[in-house]
DNA sequence: GTCTATACGACGATAGAC
DNA sequence: GTCTATCGTCGTATAGAC
């Protein structure tokens, strides 16, 4: 007498979260979602926090597909710049599973589903900047990503329009100091 | 038979924040920090959102003292560093207020408060990037600059230890590209 | 495995006495 | 302006029947 499974309550959340946000997605909801009652989850998820840990994981899987086939086949510095645009547009599409995915209060659960999807960026980058900055440089491009989109979707952004040119500017400027970088010394430490 | 005043309010509920995070900020907890019951913090702030905004007024007034403060009379390379340093210190002081500044649920209420507050990004950079650039060049500094520093205070950085030296390679690699920019065309509208 | 029923708590906010 | 008392809502989670 199964009614449901664990794919389609995490389905059914990840439906929530992209339309009506993170705020919505209730025990209540997600149960209602899937034609059950809400104790009935707790057969599937020990808690809701189990679950939120399914949904987030599997949108990194997502992340990680649409950030690879932006940079396939590109060179490095063009696959920089797709990713960023890929990166960029996954969070325009949905802009609260991406919170949910960097939400503070979650982020002790599975760090591994994050840098898994973020392996593209170190790929692109590896080849950009000098030896032994890979890391570094994904960091700060992934800096520049979250903090430009969460800005954007948050409405956050100083400027009330569209972004496209100062997004461009942005990324763009990041990939020529990086690449620059290469021959300077690795950061000093300065206090 | 005043117990209380706005401006005490607003410093206990700050407090709470930076104290206790932004989820032990309730009326409730509010008004016991004063001294009061919460059905009298009502009579000076329509609602809770109202009590938020005014916090987070306050709290971008002070960032942008210390963000003028750190530029205060050096030249523009230098003051950016130099903001941006202090930027990523108040972050990292306070990181629940910092949440609080930029919750996209208070958004719509003041923007002009961080619009203020991000002024000296724009004096800094403006002399660095070509002319016309100035607003994408502190859109793309805030940018790098949060998205840093969100990923530091959630816990969502690429690595866990300290972040030091990507923070100097992000930010010193973003000031390189700004400032060769400057001979480049304006950023093409490529779809 | 699903259900009904419910415990339990927290929250924001209001009404009306003093 | 402050209080007591309370409303109404929503949330997670559990107990126990079927």
């Amino acid at each position: 007498m199964t009614k449901t499974s664990e794919a389609k309550i995490v389905a059914a959340a990840r439906r929530i979260v992209r339309e009506q946000g993170c705020e919505a997605l209730t025990q209540r909801a997600v149960a209602a979602a899937v034609g059950v009652k809400a104790p009935s989850l707790y057969k599937r998820f020990r808690d809701k926090a189990a679950l939120l840990g399914a949904v987030r994981a599997e949108a990194f899987v997502d992340l990680e597909a649409r950030l690879r086939a932006a940079a396939q086949g590109q060179p490095p510095a063009a696959a920089f710049l797709r990713i960023a645009a890929a990166f960029r547009a996954f969070a325009a599409e949905c802009p609260d599973l991406y919170r949910l995915m960097f939400d503070p209060a979650l982020q002790s659960a599975d760090r591994a589903a994050e840098s898994r999807a973020l392996a593209p960026f170190e790929a692109a980058l590896r080849n950009i900047v000098g030896a032994g900055q890979g890391a570094s440089a994904a960091h700060a491009a992934l800096s520049l990503l979250h903090g430009f989109v969460r800005l954007e979707i948050d409405g956050a952004a100083p400027s009330p329009g569209p972004h496209d040119e100062a997004f461009h500017f942005a990324v763009f400027a990041l990939l020529q100091g990086m690449a620059q970088s290469e021959a300077k010394e690795p950061a000093p430490n300065a206090a």
